[in-house]
RNA sequence: GGUCCUGUGGCCGAGUGGCUAGGCAGAGCUCUGCAAAAGCUUCUACACCAGUUCGAAUCUGGUCGGGACCUCCA
Protein backbone atom coordinates (compact mmCIF):
# COMPACT_ATOMS: atom_id res chain seq x y z
CA UNK A 1 0.00 0.00 0.00
CA UNK A 2 1.37 3.47 -0.63
CA UNK A 3 1.30 6.17 0.93
CA UNK A 4 -0.78 9.05 -0.81
CA UNK A 5 -0.31 12.43 -0.36
CA UNK A 6 -2.87 15.62 -1.25
CA UNK A 7 -1.01 17.34 -3.39
CA UNK A 8 -1.77 21.28 -3.32
CA UNK A 9 -0.08 22.11 -6.59
CA UNK A 10 -1.93 19.65 -8.86
CA UNK A 11 -5.45 19.04 -6.62
CA UNK A 12 -5.12 15.43 -6.22
CA UNK A 13 -4.03 12.97 -4.38
CA UNK A 14 -0.33 11.18 -5.48
CA UNK A 15 1.06 8.57 -5.16
CA UNK A 16 4.33 9.86 -2.55
CA UNK A 17 7.69 8.84 -4.32
CA UNK A 18 10.62 10.77 -2.79
CA UNK A 19 12.98 12.50 -5.22
CA UNK A 20 15.93 10.36 -3.90
CA UNK A 21 15.13 7.04 -3.08
CA UNK A 22 15.06 6.56 0.93
CA UNK A 23 15.47 9.91 1.35
CA UNK A 24 12.82 12.86 2.17
CA UNK A 25 13.27 16.51 2.25
CA UNK A 26 10.46 18.57 3.95
CA UNK A 27 10.38 21.91 4.83
CA UNK A 28 7.85 23.55 7.28
CA UNK A 29 6.77 27.19 7.73
CA UNK A 30 7.69 28.27 11.11
CA UNK A 31 6.34 31.06 13.13
CA UNK A 32 6.90 34.25 13.10
CA UNK A 33 8.39 34.99 16.79
CA UNK A 34 7.23 38.40 17.01
CA UNK A 35 4.69 37.30 19.39
CA UNK A 36 3.02 34.43 21.70
CA UNK A 37 1.81 31.18 19.65
CA UNK A 38 -1.59 30.90 19.54
CA UNK A 39 -4.16 27.46 19.07
CA UNK A 40 -4.18 27.82 15.28
CA UNK A 41 -0.38 27.70 15.38
CA UNK A 42 -0.58 24.21 16.87
CA UNK A 43 -2.62 22.40 14.00
CA UNK A 44 0.42 22.71 11.24
CA UNK A 45 3.34 21.79 14.42
CA UNK A 46 0.91 18.57 14.95
CA UNK A 47 -0.34 17.96 11.59
CA UNK A 48 3.53 18.21 10.17
CA UNK A 49 5.23 16.09 13.25
CA UNK A 50 2.57 13.24 12.70
CA UNK A 51 3.76 13.73 8.82
CA UNK A 52 7.27 13.53 9.74
CA UNK A 53 7.14 10.57 12.49
CA UNK A 54 5.05 8.51 9.67
CA UNK A 55 7.66 8.75 7.14
CA UNK A 56 10.13 8.20 9.61
CA UNK A 57 8.47 5.04 10.54
CA UNK A 58 8.18 4.09 6.72
CA UNK A 59 12.22 4.28 6.70
CA UNK A 60 13.27 7.07 5.26
CA UNK A 61 15.49 9.14 6.29
CA UNK A 62 13.64 12.23 6.73
CA UNK A 63 15.35 16.04 6.88
CA UNK A 64 12.75 18.15 8.36
CA UNK A 65 13.83 21.72 8.26
CA UNK A 66 11.20 24.36 9.49
CA UNK A 67 12.58 28.23 9.96
CA UNK A 68 12.17 30.41 12.59
CA UNK A 69 10.92 34.16 11.34
CA UNK A 70 13.00 36.30 13.60
CA UNK A 71 13.94 39.72 10.78
CA UNK A 72 9.62 40.32 10.35
CA UNK A 73 8.00 41.34 7.34
CA UNK A 74 6.19 44.66 6.47
CA UNK A 75 3.26 45.74 8.33
CA UNK A 76 1.78 47.86 5.42
CA UNK A 77 4.05 47.11 2.48
CA UNK A 78 5.04 50.24 0.63
CA UNK A 79 3.13 52.51 3.22
CA UNK A 80 5.22 52.49 6.37
CA UNK A 81 7.84 50.11 5.39
CA UNK A 82 8.21 48.75 9.20
CA UNK A 83 9.76 46.04 9.98
CA UNK A 84 6.69 44.13 12.59
CA UNK A 85 9.29 43.26 15.10
CA UNK A 86 11.51 46.37 15.80
CA UNK A 87 8.09 48.12 16.39
CA UNK A 88 6.59 46.14 19.02
CA UNK A 89 10.41 45.90 20.57
CA UNK A 90 10.01 49.38 20.86
CA UNK A 91 6.85 49.15 22.98
CA UNK A 92 8.42 46.43 25.00
CA UNK A 93 11.64 48.05 26.23
CA UNK A 94 13.33 45.56 24.80
CA UNK A 95 16.14 44.94 21.74
CA UNK A 96 14.83 43.08 18.99
CA UNK A 97 16.83 39.95 19.11
CA UNK A 98 15.45 39.75 23.47
CA UNK A 99 12.16 39.77 22.03
CA UNK A 100 12.92 37.17 19.44
CA UNK A 101 14.66 35.05 21.76
CA UNK A 102 11.71 34.85 24.81
CA UNK A 103 9.23 34.13 21.86
CA UNK A 104 11.26 31.77 20.28
CA UNK A 105 11.89 30.00 24.05
CA UNK A 106 7.80 30.28 24.01
CA UNK A 107 7.12 28.31 21.36
CA UNK A 108 10.00 25.86 21.75
CA UNK A 109 8.33 24.64 25.02
CA UNK A 110 5.27 24.76 23.57
CA UNK A 111 6.31 22.25 21.01
CA UNK A 112 7.74 20.06 23.62
CA UNK A 113 4.16 19.88 25.39
CA UNK A 114 2.94 19.06 21.91
CA UNK A 115 5.36 16.05 22.01
CA UNK A 116 6.26 17.35 18.89
CA UNK A 117 9.70 15.68 17.60
CA UNK A 118 12.30 18.74 17.21
CA UNK A 119 13.60 19.45 13.25
CA UNK A 120 16.58 18.23 12.24
CA UNK A 121 17.39 21.64 11.61
CA UNK A 122 15.80 25.12 12.60
CA UNK A 123 17.06 28.10 10.44
CA UNK A 124 16.84 31.59 11.55
CA UNK A 125 16.48 33.93 8.60
CA UNK A 126 18.49 36.87 10.71
CA UNK A 127 21.05 33.93 10.79
CA UNK A 128 20.96 33.84 6.82
CA UNK A 129 20.93 37.47 5.30
CA UNK A 130 24.24 36.22 3.40
CA UNK A 131 22.16 33.27 1.31
CA UNK A 132 19.27 35.23 0.85
CA UNK A 133 21.47 37.99 -0.67
CA UNK A 134 22.87 35.93 -2.87
CA UNK A 135 19.89 34.74 -3.72
CA UNK A 136 18.67 38.28 -4.45
CA UNK A 137 21.51 38.95 -6.16
CA UNK A 138 21.16 35.97 -8.86
CA UNK A 139 17.54 36.69 -9.83
CA UNK A 140 19.18 40.45 -10.50
CA UNK A 141 21.41 38.77 -13.04
CA UNK A 142 18.73 36.79 -14.52
CA UNK A 143 16.59 40.20 -15.13
CA UNK A 144 13.75 38.94 -13.09
CA UNK A 145 14.17 41.81 -10.34
CA UNK A 146 15.03 45.55 -10.23
CA UNK A 147 16.57 47.91 -7.64
CA UNK A 148 14.39 50.85 -6.51
CA UNK A 149 15.83 53.33 -3.86
CA UNK A 150 17.46 50.81 -2.48
CA UNK A 151 15.20 48.07 -2.25
CA UNK A 152 14.99 45.67 -4.72
CA UNK A 153 11.63 44.18 -6.31
CA UNK A 154 10.44 41.28 -7.81
CA UNK A 155 9.02 41.31 -11.88
CA UNK A 156 6.38 39.36 -11.62
CA UNK A 157 4.96 40.41 -15.23
CA UNK A 158 7.93 39.07 -16.68
CA UNK A 159 8.47 36.11 -14.86
CA UNK A 160 5.01 34.91 -15.65
CA UNK A 161 4.95 35.84 -19.44
CA UNK A 162 8.33 33.69 -19.50
CA UNK A 163 7.68 30.79 -17.27
CA UNK A 164 3.86 30.37 -18.11
CA UNK A 165 5.61 28.82 -21.37
CA UNK A 166 7.16 26.47 -19.54
CA UNK A 167 4.15 25.56 -18.00
CA UNK A 168 5.01 27.52 -14.67
CA UNK A 169 2.80 30.51 -14.92
CA UNK A 170 3.01 33.18 -11.60
CA UNK A 171 -0.42 31.64 -9.67
CA UNK A 172 0.23 28.07 -10.58
CA UNK A 173 -0.19 27.27 -7.11
CA UNK A 174 -3.16 29.57 -5.63
CA UNK A 175 -4.95 28.66 -9.01
CA UNK A 176 -4.93 32.43 -10.30
CA UNK A 177 -4.05 34.05 -12.88
CA UNK A 178 -2.40 37.32 -13.13
CA UNK A 179 -4.80 39.32 -15.22
CA UNK A 180 -7.38 39.09 -12.58
CA UNK A 181 -5.20 39.80 -9.82
CA UNK A 182 -3.66 42.54 -11.57
CA UNK A 183 -7.78 44.32 -11.61
CA UNK A 184 -7.84 43.38 -7.74
CA UNK A 185 -5.59 44.19 -6.58
CA UNK A 186 -5.58 47.12 -3.80
CA UNK A 187 -4.02 50.86 -4.41
CA UNK A 188 -1.16 51.52 -1.84
CA UNK A 189 0.75 54.37 -1.70
CA UNK A 190 4.12 54.08 -2.79
CA UNK A 191 3.18 51.83 -5.57
CA UNK A 192 5.19 54.12 -7.99
CA UNK A 193 8.48 52.12 -6.97
CA UNK A 194 7.11 49.06 -8.26
CA UNK A 195 6.74 48.25 -11.99
CA UNK A 196 3.83 46.69 -11.20
CA UNK A 197 1.22 46.04 -8.50
CA UNK A 198 1.58 42.30 -8.37
CA UNK A 199 5.80 42.85 -7.82
CA UNK A 200 6.58 41.86 -4.37
CA UNK A 201 9.72 42.96 -2.24
CA UNK A 202 13.07 41.18 -2.03
CA UNK A 203 15.07 43.23 -0.27
CA UNK A 204 13.55 46.98 1.55
CA UNK A 205 15.29 49.34 2.17
CA UNK A 206 15.23 50.11 5.67
CA UNK A 207 14.22 54.01 7.29
CA UNK A 208 16.56 55.59 9.45
CA UNK A 209 14.32 54.34 12.40
CA UNK A 210 14.23 50.62 11.76
CA UNK A 211 16.09 48.77 13.98
CA UNK A 212 16.85 45.95 12.73
CA UNK A 213 19.09 46.20 9.29
CA UNK A 214 21.43 44.52 7.68
CA UNK A 215 24.37 46.10 5.08
CA UNK A 216 23.79 44.85 1.43
CA UNK A 217 24.61 45.78 -2.49
CA UNK A 218 21.70 47.82 -2.38
CA UNK A 219 22.41 49.79 1.24
CA UNK A 220 21.16 48.80 4.29
CA UNK A 221 18.17 47.48 4.99
CA UNK A 222 16.17 44.18 5.37
CA UNK A 223 15.16 40.94 3.59
CA UNK A 224 11.33 40.49 2.08
CA UNK A 225 9.32 37.51 3.80
CA UNK A 226 9.29 35.67 1.26
CA UNK A 227 13.06 35.19 0.23
CA UNK A 228 14.37 33.88 3.44
CA UNK A 229 12.42 30.22 2.90
CA UNK A 230 13.47 29.95 -0.39
CA UNK A 231 16.70 31.09 1.06
CA UNK A 232 17.06 28.05 3.83
CA UNK A 233 15.59 25.27 1.65
CA UNK A 234 17.35 25.45 -0.84
CA UNK A 235 20.63 25.30 1.54
CA UNK A 236 19.36 22.62 3.73
CA UNK A 237 17.26 20.14 1.22
CA UNK A 238 18.66 21.03 -2.45
CA UNK A 239 17.01 22.73 -5.45
CA UNK A 240 14.39 20.45 -5.41
CA UNK A 241 12.82 18.64 -2.42
CA UNK A 242 9.94 16.64 -1.81
CA UNK A 243 7.76 18.02 0.90
CA UNK A 244 6.49 21.33 1.49
CA UNK A 245 4.21 22.25 4.33
CA UNK A 246 2.13 25.20 5.86
CA UNK A 247 -0.99 26.79 6.80
CA UNK A 248 -3.44 27.10 3.72
CA UNK A 249 -3.49 30.86 4.19
CA UNK A 250 0.27 30.90 3.19
CA UNK A 251 -0.82 29.49 0.02
CA UNK A 252 -0.63 32.80 -1.39
CA UNK A 253 1.18 34.75 -1.71
CA UNK A 254 3.58 33.57 0.47
CA UNK A 255 4.10 30.21 -1.12
CA UNK A 256 3.76 31.61 -4.71
CA UNK A 257 6.10 34.05 -4.45
CA UNK A 258 8.60 31.36 -3.22
CA UNK A 259 7.76 28.80 -6.49
CA UNK A 260 8.43 31.99 -8.29
CA UNK A 261 11.94 33.01 -6.81
CA UNK A 262 13.40 29.28 -6.59
CA UNK A 263 12.24 28.59 -10.34
CA UNK A 264 14.79 31.81 -11.25
CA UNK A 265 17.23 31.32 -8.79
CA UNK A 266 17.37 27.21 -9.19
CA UNK A 267 16.06 27.00 -12.51
CA UNK A 268 13.72 24.17 -11.16
CA UNK A 269 10.45 24.21 -9.74
CA UNK A 270 11.27 23.58 -5.77
CA UNK A 271 8.54 21.98 -4.27
CA UNK A 272 7.17 18.22 -5.72
CA UNK A 273 4.78 18.01 -2.73
CA UNK A 274 2.44 20.61 -1.41
CA UNK A 275 0.88 20.05 1.63
CA UNK A 276 -1.48 22.73 3.37
CA UNK A 277 -3.10 22.36 6.62
CA UNK A 278 -6.73 24.27 6.89
CA UNK A 279 -7.69 26.59 9.81
CA UNK A 280 -9.04 26.22 13.22
CA UNK A 281 -11.49 28.31 13.80
CA UNK A 282 -13.56 30.19 16.63
CA UNK A 283 -17.03 30.53 16.40
CA UNK A 284 -16.62 29.28 12.41
CA UNK A 285 -13.89 32.75 12.00
CA UNK A 286 -10.54 31.95 11.25
CA UNK A 287 -8.22 32.30 14.88
CA UNK A 288 -5.85 35.26 13.94
CA UNK A 289 -4.73 38.81 15.45
CA UNK A 290 -6.51 40.73 12.70
CA UNK A 291 -9.88 39.43 14.04
CA UNK A 292 -8.97 39.77 17.62
CA UNK A 293 -10.09 36.00 18.86
CA UNK A 294 -6.65 34.38 19.46
CA UNK A 295 -6.35 31.96 22.39
CA UNK A 296 -3.09 31.84 23.31
CA UNK A 297 -1.30 28.54 23.79
CA UNK A 298 -0.31 29.78 27.55
CA UNK A 299 -3.91 30.88 28.00
CA UNK A 300 -5.00 27.30 26.95
CA UNK A 301 -2.78 25.64 29.08
CA UNK A 302 -4.08 27.64 32.11
CA UNK A 303 -7.75 28.19 31.23
CA UNK A 304 -6.96 31.49 31.42
CA UNK A 305 -8.79 33.03 28.36
CA UNK A 306 -12.49 34.79 28.57
CA UNK A 307 -13.66 31.94 26.68
CA UNK A 308 -12.25 29.27 27.82
CA UNK A 309 -14.32 27.18 30.73
CA UNK A 310 -11.30 25.27 32.26
CA UNK A 311 -7.45 24.55 31.78
CA UNK A 312 -6.31 21.89 29.01
CA UNK A 313 -4.18 19.36 28.26
CA UNK A 314 -1.39 20.15 25.27
CA UNK A 315 -2.16 16.29 24.63
CA UNK A 316 -5.84 16.98 24.13
CA UNK A 317 -5.51 19.98 22.11
CA UNK A 318 -3.07 17.11 20.34
CA UNK A 319 -6.02 14.63 20.08
CA UNK A 320 -8.56 17.31 19.13
CA UNK A 321 -6.30 18.00 16.05
CA UNK A 322 -6.15 14.70 15.51
CA UNK A 323 -9.56 13.80 15.65
CA UNK A 324 -10.13 15.86 12.04
CA UNK A 325 -8.39 16.32 9.19
CA UNK A 326 -5.74 17.98 8.70
CA UNK A 327 -7.52 19.75 5.78
CA UNK A 328 -10.66 20.88 6.87
CA UNK A 329 -11.29 23.80 9.52
CA UNK A 330 -11.89 22.83 12.59
CA UNK A 331 -14.01 24.76 15.25
CA UNK A 332 -12.80 25.20 18.73
CA UNK A 333 -15.54 25.02 21.66
CA UNK A 334 -15.16 24.15 25.47
CA UNK A 335 -17.74 21.31 24.68
CA UNK A 336 -15.77 19.51 21.79
CA UNK A 337 -12.44 20.20 23.50
CA UNK A 338 -13.93 18.62 26.63
CA UNK A 339 -15.57 15.52 24.60
CA UNK A 340 -11.61 14.98 23.10
CA UNK A 341 -10.54 14.93 26.68
CA UNK A 342 -12.67 12.34 27.95
CA UNK A 343 -11.94 10.84 24.61
CA UNK A 344 -8.57 10.42 25.06
CA UNK A 345 -8.43 9.57 28.65
CA UNK A 346 -10.76 6.55 27.66
CA UNK A 347 -8.48 5.52 24.65
CA UNK A 348 -5.27 5.58 26.66
CA UNK A 349 -6.79 3.29 29.61
CA UNK A 350 -7.76 0.68 27.30
CA UNK A 351 -4.44 0.84 25.81
CA UNK A 352 -3.15 0.43 29.21
CA UNK A 353 -5.37 -2.37 29.77
CA UNK A 354 -4.65 -3.64 26.29
CA UNK A 355 -0.84 -4.01 27.01
CA UNK A 356 -1.84 -6.19 30.49
CA UNK A 357 -3.54 -8.58 28.40
CA UNK A 358 -1.78 -12.12 28.34
CA UNK A 359 -3.27 -15.84 27.00
CA UNK A 360 -2.08 -17.94 25.35
CA UNK A 361 -4.83 -19.87 22.92
CA UNK A 362 -3.72 -20.41 19.78
CA UNK A 363 -7.48 -19.86 18.41
CA UNK A 364 -9.89 -17.80 18.75
CA UNK A 365 -12.95 -18.43 20.96
CA UNK A 366 -15.30 -16.14 18.10
CA UNK A 367 -13.69 -16.20 14.91
CA UNK A 368 -15.74 -13.47 13.38
CA UNK A 369 -14.51 -10.62 16.23
CA UNK A 370 -11.05 -11.57 15.50
CA UNK A 371 -11.26 -11.36 11.94
CA UNK A 372 -13.51 -8.11 12.29
CA UNK A 373 -10.69 -6.87 14.88
CA UNK A 374 -7.55 -7.79 12.81
CA UNK A 375 -9.30 -5.88 9.56
CA UNK A 376 -9.63 -3.10 11.64
CA UNK A 377 -5.83 -2.93 12.58
CA UNK A 378 -5.10 -3.64 9.10
CA UNK A 379 -7.15 -0.39 7.94
CA UNK A 380 -4.89 1.61 10.74
CA UNK A 381 -2.08 1.82 7.58
CA UNK A 382 -4.86 2.22 4.80
CA UNK A 383 -6.01 5.06 6.53
CA UNK A 384 -2.71 6.98 7.56
CA UNK A 385 -1.42 6.28 4.12
CA UNK A 386 -4.65 7.86 2.42
CA UNK A 387 -3.42 11.51 2.97
CA UNK A 388 -3.27 10.93 6.81
CA UNK A 389 -6.22 10.41 7.58
CA UNK A 390 -5.87 9.99 11.62
CA UNK A 391 -9.48 10.38 12.31
CA UNK A 392 -10.51 7.21 10.39
CA UNK A 393 -7.40 5.45 12.32
CA UNK A 394 -8.99 6.92 15.96
CA UNK A 395 -12.63 6.03 14.89
CA UNK A 396 -11.13 2.25 14.20
CA UNK A 397 -9.13 2.34 17.36
CA UNK A 398 -12.57 3.03 19.25
CA UNK A 399 -14.42 0.29 17.63
CA UNK A 400 -11.92 -1.70 19.19
CA UNK A 401 -12.02 -0.13 22.48
CA UNK A 402 -14.94 -2.10 23.88
CA UNK A 403 -13.68 -5.15 23.19
CA UNK A 404 -10.26 -4.67 24.92
CA UNK A 405 -12.15 -3.33 28.03
CA UNK A 406 -14.81 -6.26 28.06
CA UNK A 407 -11.99 -8.73 28.05
CA UNK A 408 -9.85 -7.11 30.88
CA UNK A 409 -12.95 -7.21 32.52
CA UNK A 410 -14.11 -10.57 31.87
CA UNK A 411 -17.09 -9.31 30.46
CA UNK A 412 -16.16 -11.63 27.56
CA UNK A 413 -14.22 -14.84 27.51
CA UNK A 414 -10.79 -14.14 28.07
CA UNK A 415 -9.95 -16.79 24.59
CA UNK A 416 -12.41 -14.20 22.98
CA UNK A 417 -9.20 -13.69 20.70
CA UNK A 418 -6.29 -15.16 19.80
CA UNK A 419 -3.08 -14.42 21.23
CA UNK A 420 -1.77 -13.73 17.90
CA UNK A 421 -4.54 -10.86 17.01
CA UNK A 422 -4.12 -9.64 20.93
CA UNK A 423 -0.37 -9.45 20.23
CA UNK A 424 -0.82 -7.26 17.20
CA UNK A 425 -3.53 -4.75 18.74
CA UNK A 426 -0.54 -4.37 21.39
CA UNK A 427 1.56 -3.73 18.94
CA UNK A 428 -0.12 -1.62 16.11
CA UNK A 429 -1.78 0.46 19.38
CA UNK A 430 1.65 1.10 20.55
CA UNK A 431 2.96 2.18 16.95
CA UNK A 432 0.09 4.54 16.26
CA UNK A 433 -0.58 6.22 19.53
CA UNK A 434 2.93 6.33 20.68
CA UNK A 435 5.32 6.55 17.87
CA UNK A 436 3.10 8.28 14.92
CA UNK A 437 0.34 10.09 16.94
CA UNK A 438 3.32 11.13 19.45
CA UNK A 439 0.21 10.77 21.72
CA UNK A 440 1.11 10.39 25.86
CA UNK A 441 -1.12 10.30 29.06
CA UNK A 442 0.98 12.84 31.43
CA UNK A 443 0.22 11.59 34.87
CA UNK A 444 2.47 12.61 38.08
CA UNK A 445 3.99 9.67 38.80
CA UNK A 446 5.34 10.45 42.09
CA UNK A 447 5.97 7.25 43.84
CA UNK A 448 5.42 8.66 47.46
CA UNK A 449 1.89 9.85 46.23
CA UNK A 450 1.48 6.30 45.36
CA UNK A 451 2.10 5.29 48.30
CA UNK A 452 -0.38 7.61 50.17
CA UNK A 453 -2.90 6.61 47.80
CA UNK A 454 -2.43 3.29 48.09
CA UNK A 455 -2.39 4.03 52.28
CA UNK A 456 -6.08 5.24 51.62
CA UNK A 457 -7.34 2.52 49.03
CA UNK A 458 -6.05 0.04 51.84
CA UNK A 459 -7.83 2.02 55.14
CA UNK A 460 -11.01 2.30 52.19
CA UNK A 461 -10.79 -1.65 51.81
CA UNK A 462 -10.65 -2.18 55.32
CA UNK A 463 -13.97 0.11 56.07
CA UNK A 464 -15.99 -1.88 53.03
CA UNK A 465 -15.33 -5.33 54.78
CA UNK A 466 -16.76 -4.13 58.11
CA UNK A 467 -19.47 -2.53 56.25
CA UNK A 468 -18.49 1.25 56.93
CA UNK A 469 -19.72 2.27 54.22
CA UNK A 470 -19.54 6.02 55.89
CA UNK A 471 -15.63 5.84 56.36
CA UNK A 472 -15.21 4.47 52.55
CA UNK A 473 -17.59 6.75 50.39
CA UNK A 474 -15.47 9.62 52.61
CA UNK A 475 -12.44 8.29 51.08
CA UNK A 476 -13.87 7.87 47.60
CA UNK A 477 -15.83 11.36 47.42
CA UNK A 478 -13.18 13.39 49.06
CA UNK A 479 -10.26 11.76 46.76
CA UNK A 480 -12.79 13.14 43.85
CA UNK A 481 -13.22 16.37 45.06
CA UNK A 482 -9.40 16.60 45.07
CA UNK A 483 -9.24 14.94 41.51
CA UNK A 484 -8.02 11.24 42.14
CA UNK A 485 -11.00 9.19 40.89
CA UNK A 486 -11.34 5.38 42.63
CA UNK A 487 -12.53 2.67 40.43
CA UNK A 488 -13.84 -0.69 41.97
CA UNK A 489 -12.47 -3.01 39.32
CA UNK A 490 -14.19 -6.55 38.66
CA UNK A 491 -11.36 -8.80 40.41
CA UNK A 492 -11.96 -6.35 43.87
CA UNK A 493 -8.57 -4.61 43.34
CA UNK A 494 -9.09 -0.43 43.29
CA UNK A 495 -7.25 1.00 40.87
CA UNK A 496 -7.20 5.09 40.43
CA UNK A 497 -6.14 8.25 37.89
CA UNK A 498 -6.21 11.36 38.23
CA UNK A 499 -9.15 13.37 36.60
C1' G B 1 -15.62 42.44 -7.32
C1' G B 2 -12.19 37.96 -8.54
C1' U B 3 -10.47 32.87 -7.11
C1' C B 4 -11.61 28.83 -4.09
C1' C B 5 -13.70 26.03 -0.05
C1' U B 6 -17.89 24.74 2.80
C1' G B 7 -23.18 23.76 5.04
C1' U B 8 -23.80 16.34 8.40
C1' G B 9 -27.93 14.57 14.60
C1' G B 10 -27.52 18.87 21.24
C1' C B 11 -21.74 19.78 20.34
C1' C B 12 -17.12 18.32 17.59
C1' G B 13 -16.33 15.51 13.38
C1' A B 14 -15.40 11.13 9.37
C1' G B 15 -17.52 10.09 4.93
C1' U B 16 -17.79 11.10 -2.91
C1' G B 17 -23.28 6.50 -5.30
C1' G B 18 -25.98 1.23 -2.21
C1' C B 19 -22.60 -0.74 3.84
C1' U B 20 -23.41 1.27 11.92
C1' A B 21 -18.12 6.28 11.02
C1' G B 22 -16.17 7.79 15.69
C1' G B 23 -16.03 10.86 20.17
C1' C B 24 -18.81 13.78 23.86
C1' A B 25 -23.69 14.61 25.75
C1' G B 26 -28.93 12.10 26.52
C1' A B 27 -32.13 7.45 27.68
C1' G B 28 -32.60 2.24 29.36
C1' C B 29 -30.35 -2.27 31.17
C1' U B 30 -26.24 -5.47 33.50
C1' C B 31 -22.55 -5.46 37.28
C1' U B 32 -22.07 -2.95 42.28
C1' G B 33 -23.51 -1.91 49.53
C1' C B 34 -24.17 2.70 46.76
C1' A B 35 -21.57 5.18 43.09
C1' A B 36 -17.92 5.59 39.49
C1' A B 37 -15.68 2.79 35.80
C1' A B 38 -16.79 -0.98 32.31
C1' G B 39 -20.13 -3.76 29.07
C1' C B 40 -24.81 -4.15 26.36
C1' U B 41 -29.02 -1.61 24.01
C1' U B 42 -30.95 2.94 22.19
C1' C B 43 -32.83 8.22 20.31
C1' U B 44 -31.62 12.51 17.28
C1' A B 45 -28.54 13.68 10.52
C1' C B 46 -27.03 14.81 6.04
C1' A B 47 -29.34 23.63 4.46
C1' C B 48 -33.30 24.11 0.59
C1' C B 49 -35.30 23.15 -4.50
C1' A B 50 -34.95 20.58 -9.02
C1' G B 51 -32.33 16.95 -12.01
C1' U B 52 -29.22 12.40 -13.27
C1' U B 53 -29.70 7.21 -11.46
C1' C B 54 -32.71 1.05 -10.04
C1' G B 55 -30.51 3.79 -5.88
C1' A B 56 -27.49 10.26 -3.57
C1' A B 57 -25.28 13.12 2.40
C1' U B 58 -22.10 11.64 -1.74
C1' C B 59 -22.85 13.50 -8.95
C1' U B 60 -25.22 18.03 -11.88
C1' G B 61 -27.85 22.83 -11.89
C1' G B 62 -30.08 26.57 -9.01
C1' U B 63 -31.41 29.13 -4.18
C1' C B 64 -29.96 30.57 0.64
C1' G B 65 -26.21 30.61 4.54
C1' G B 66 -20.93 30.31 6.44
C1' G B 67 -15.77 30.81 5.53
C1' A B 68 -10.65 31.44 3.32
C1' C B 69 -7.41 34.01 0.03
C1' C B 70 -6.72 38.46 -3.08
C1' U B 71 -2.78 42.85 2.73
C1' C B 72 0.79 40.41 7.81
C1' C B 73 -1.17 35.65 8.94
C1' A B 74 -0.43 28.53 10.74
Amino acid sequence: MPLKIYNSLTRTKEIFEPLNKGYVGMYVCGPTVSGESHLGHARPYITFDVVYRYLKHLGYQVRYVRNITDAGHFEEEGRVAEDKISTKAILEKLEPMELVQKYTNLFHWAMKQFNNIEPNIEPTATGHIVEQIGMIEKIIADGYAYVVNGSVYFDVNKYNEDFSKKGLPYGILSGRNLEEQLDTTRDLDNQHEKRNKADFALWKNAPPEHIMRWQSPWGEGFPGWHIECSAMATKYLGTQFDIHGGGMDLQFPHHECEIAQSTVCNHTAPVRYWMHNNMITINGRKMGKSYNNVIKLTELFTGSHPLLEKAYHPMTIRFFILQSHYRSTLDFGNEALQASEKAFKRLWEAYENLQKISIDNIEAADVELDKKINKQIAEFTEFIEDDFSTAKVLANMFEIVPVINAIKNKQLAQNTLSKNTIALMQQQFTLFIEEIFGLKFQEDNNEKLSDILQLLVDIRKEAKAKKDFVTSDKIRNELAQLGVLLKDEKDGTVSWSFI
